[in-house]
Formats: structure tokens, sequence, C-alpha cells
DNA sequence: TGACTGAATTATGAATTCATAATTCATTAT
DNA sequence: ATAATGAATTATGAATTCATAATTCAGTCA
């Protein structure tokens, strides 16, 4: 803390900005499915706001590679193909090996506890057959590696990415053996993290990540 | 090609994209210094383009992180501090790495002739002493192995990055031992390419991208 | 002389307007 | 009935306008 007081600046985000995480959220959610248009006016009715900070908000989101403009044709839902999850997931696989490697070097005692907590409710939500509650742990066991590699530059070209291969409709659907194997693969990677070994973790990461992807391709090429 | 005439559609690009990558050329090219507020009416004036499209292109720049807006009073070039580096280097490592192990499994003959041409090339420009040139040299080269990765995620990812890393301040001034160091690296590393060891490239260009950084470091310290 | 105040100026964020491009739809000709 | 044409409608890209926030600067007072 800085001031004497304590006193923060009050927080006044830009509409743009504030459109950008709205958004993002809304496509991550397939409140538009991948591949439609982007229904510009009726957002902007929506948020109420005029077109030129959606616009703005548009193209970010354009070159975050979310949604796809069209030069005089609007903007597109990104739709992501078989090809694009082949491309990004060895690129999100190096990136989480990565994470786990620094995450070692710095992780605490407190946070090694947590994880454990993490990976503890996960088992449980996957006995008890929960697979949203079991997401938002898996998503903050990553999230808290991620932290604890403490580089934010890491941390925003993973966001980017993993923002870009989840939509939704890859979201939660794995089968009932790859979810078992899921779970035993973070049993073990919670172990590399809490003897620190950062060679063996970064490699769990990266298989961890190339098993769910495999399962995924197997998902979508049955329909 | 697909069209039987081979008549291929007329290249119409929005403003704002075309501002997007002369600014960021712009800015490259340090010709406003990191830090410095970006004069955004002027820049109009210069581009002769209105507002809209310039706003446009910063927020996406923004986005990007190389520039920095500050609600309410405008556009800065983004400042790269050591922190920054230490943060961005090993990331840069990782996906150079990951670059080179889908490079062996992907790259042609023709490929490693090239990529051979270069490497002479740049030994040759080492000895001339020919900064420019070596500079030039060793930016075919790296592409030339994200080329052959053929990964457009993992390209677009890597662009973003050294977009971002490589500011003009911090171009093309290593010491003579450096230099040195890093034309033997560039022979390993071409070398393992020829013999298509992704392990071992993978290996090379990772210790190659962290040396550069330790001697950027260097310089960085020393002024 | 130097620090404070507040008016004038300038810059920014966002809405609106305008020109042009794309799409839709009715009409016509086959 | 179907395909082609062109007018009407709608959407998009970009410029302009407008309200508000930030900055500058002259004037005032200690």
């Amino acid at each position: 803390m800085k001031s004497k007081t304590g006193v923060t600046p009050i927080d006044r985000p830009s509409l743009h900005a504030q459109l950008v995480d709205r958004l993002r959220e809304l496509l991550l959610e397939d409140a538009f499915p991948p591949g439609s248009k982007i229904p510009e006016a009726d957002l902007c009715q929506s948020f109420a706001v005029s077109r030129t900070p959606m616009r703005e908000a548009l193209k970010v989101l354009a070159s975050e590679g979310v949604v796809q403009l069209v030069p005089n044709r609007g903007a597109w839902v990104a739709d992501i193909d078989i090809e694009e999850l082949e491309a990004g997931f060895p690129v999100l696989a190096a990136l989480e090996a990565l994470a786990g490697k620094l995450a070692c070097a710095r992780i605490t005692d407190t946070e090694i506890a947590k994880a454990e907590k993490h990976t503890k409710a996960m088992a449980a939500f996957f006995k008890s057959g929960d697979r949203r509650a079991y997401f938002r742990e898996n998503e903050a066991i990553h999230r808290l590696i991620l932290e604890a590699a403490a580089n934010p530059i890491l941390s925003q070209q993973h966001e980017a990415l993993a923002v870009r291969l989840r939509t939704g409709r890859f979201k939660a659907n794995e089968d009932q053996a790859r979810w078992a194997q899921a779970v035993e693969e973070h049993e073990a990677i919670v172990s590399a993290l809490r003897e620190r070994n950062a060679d063996l973790l970064s490699k769990l990461l990266e298989t961890h990540i190339e098993n769910k992807f495999q399962a995924l391709i197997r998902m979508v090429r049955q329909g």
C-alpha cells in the first residue's frame, strides 16, 4: 500500500474495456454459436452504448482471435476447427509446462496447501459426478500454478490462448474414462508440486494437456 | 489456386488494420521513445485519417501490449523494463523450443538448405562486421523455423511476444564476445536441424534465447 | 518571489452523422 | 415458374460533433 491513507484511486474503466470483457464472456458461454454473425446493432442496444466503443471492443477481440472481422461484412464468432485445436494445444502445453517449472521455484507452502485442497475437492466432485464443480476446481488449480509462476507475460499469453481454445462447445465434455484419468493426473501433478520437482511437474502438465487434447479430438470426431 | 481463372479477390484492408501495422512498425523503430506520449492528433494528420480508425488501432496495439492506454489521458509508448524482459524471455524461449521441435518433424530438405544458406551468410556478415545485415539473416532463420513448424497459433503468439520485447532500444546491440557466441550457437542450431534432432534443436534454441537475454541484461545494466 | 486559484484551452471518450458497400426484395423477361 | 436485373433497404467504415475531463496559464494573494 503506497499512500498513508490507504485510499485507492476510483476505478473508472472505459466503455470499450468493459465491453471487451463482457463480450468475451458472452462468447465463451456460447451466447452466439461459433461461426454465426455478431449482431452489432443488437448488442449496442443491449449494452446501451453507441457503435463506437462496441466496434473498438470487437477489434480488440479480433486481435485476440475470438472474433473474426470481415471487411465491410461485419464481425463473426470465430469458429474453431480441429486444425486450430491441433495447433493450439501444443502451444498451451508448452506454456503450462513452463508455468509448472517456474512455479516450483517460487511456490509457498500455503499455496501448495491450497493446491492440495483443490485436488481433494476435485476428486470428491468426480465421485459425486458434479462436472460443473469439478471444472471450477480444475480451473482454480491451473490458475494457482500460473499465479505461483509469477510471470505476468506468461499469464497473459496463456489467458489469451486458453480463451481462444475454450469455447463452450468443447467445455466440460469428457467421457468417464478420460475423467478418471484426469483425476489421477492431477494427483500426480500436485505431488510433483509438493516435492517442487520442476522437471517432473513440467512433464506432467505437458502430457496432461496433451491427453486432454486427445480426448477432445475423440469427442469431436464422434460428435 | 481455387478458381479456374486464377483471379484473386481485390485486397481491401480497412484503415484501422493498416494503421495497426504501420504504427507497430513505427513504434518498433523507436520513432517515439518508450514511455513517451503518442501524439494522436499529429498521427491522424500524418496518416491523413480521422481519429476513429486511429483510436481503434491504438486499442488493438494496447491489447498487444505495445502501447499503454491511460483512461482520459491518452496513449503512451509501453516502456519495457528489466522485469518485463525477465518475464518475457523464458516464454519466448519456450515458444522457440516448441517451434524447433515441431519444425524437425516437418521441415523439407529445401528449407534446410535455405537455413544453411542463412547461417553461412550470418557468419560472413559477422566477419565483415555488418550488424544490420547479420540481424536480417538472424531474423530470417528464426522465421524459417517458425514457418517450418507450420503452426499458425504458435507463429502468432511468438510474433506478438517478439514484437513486445523487441523495441529498438534493445535491438542490435550485442558485444563482440556475445556476437561470436551467437554465431557458434547458430551453427549448432542448423546442424541439429539438418539431423532433424528435435530434442537437441529444442534445447539449443532455448539456451540460445536464454543467452541472448543474459547478454541483453548485461548491456542494460551497463547502460 | 512563489504558491494557490480558477478561467481558458486542449485532449479524450463516446454519440452521431454521412458516404459507401452489401444485401434484400420486387419486378421483369425468358 | 425461374433467373436476372436493379431499386430499396440495411449494415459498415470512417468523419464529425459534442460533452466532459485534464492540462495550461494568467492573475491573485501571501
